[in-house]
DNA sequence: TTGCCTGCAAAACCTTTGCAAGTGT
DNA sequence: ACACTTGCAAAGGTTTTGCAGGCAA
């Protein structure tokens, strides 16, 4: 049932790299913090945990590689770290974000709900859509509701 | 019929900011270059034509000062570096991007497009939208047809 | 004068790179 | 051996900051 990390380990290897114990061991992390978006730095401090002699350009590189096989999606949302994303398996396109101003939390949205405006662009602009990055700041329900509750006093 | 950079400048002084030369020959140069997305280095250079002496940390203290009043968008497509976009007078949203991954080209769009995305998204994940980043990674159309004149051969 | 603004240089940051050593086949 | 991978340290590039001087009200 180890499935997921054996699965990535086959597309390293028909691209022929090795699944090394750092990769593995940043794999891992990457799979326990699937919701969470995680800087190089993040990663490197908890692969020091599994891995404590790692170091952070090996991080910066298999993450480099992870990239390019599209295993993760590198995101950036405008502090100046880039960040981590598992992508889903086989999902066709990038999920969302939902980036809250207040408490600076990150949701994902799975849900494509693109479809109609990529057939658009498509048509409108003669684009072909290879990838997309959709993201929105605002007010997430959790700040919405305290604020109700502080309202209510 | 000056009326853009007046406008501006009205701004800057509703913030208790000063409209110096430096900040001018910036704004200036923004409003030239609408269609580019400028990093703050192209920035940099095209203001040293008007304003020889300025220095750079002016330049990016003077598009940090614009992004806080919002009359520049502070973007990112993933390069190292940040690039700055003129507002659209009046416009409730931010604009779109298509990145061309063949050519780099940056196209914008400026209809909105999302209207029903968001009201699903504010329905649905209980979100209130402040603001959106849309950005689609493809071929455009010039790449496209340059694509199509070799296959033709 | 006072407070904002500027230029310069230094510093801070994130990320990449060079290289010698290590690894598995 | 051989090719790939690693850790460390150094370098690279972008952005921020400290500070003394300048400027306008």
């Amino acid at each position: 049932m180890e499935g997921r990390i054996d699965r990535i380990k086959k597309q390293l290897h028909s691209a022929s790299y090795k699944l090394t114990p750092q990769r593995e061991a940043t794999v891992a992390v990457l799979l326990e913090h699937e919701e969470d978006h995680l800087s190089a730095e993040d990663v490197y401090l908890l692969v020091k945990d599994k891995a404590p002699e790692i170091g952070l350009a090996t991080v910066y590189r298999t993450l480099e590689l992870l990239t390019e096989l599209k295993i993760v999606d590198k995101i950036n949302f405008g502090d100046g770290v880039s960040r981590f994303d598992l992508r889903q398996e086989g999902a066709a396109h990038f999920h969302h974000h939902l980036v809250c101003i207040e408490c600076g939390a990150v949701d994902e949205i799975q849900e494509d709900l693109l479809e109609d405006v990529e057939a658009v662009v498509e048509k409108r602009w003669n684009f072909i859509i290879k990838d997309h990055r959709l993201t929105f700041h605002g007010i997430c329900w959790r700040c919405h509701d305290k604020n109700d509750e502080n309202n209510g006093e």
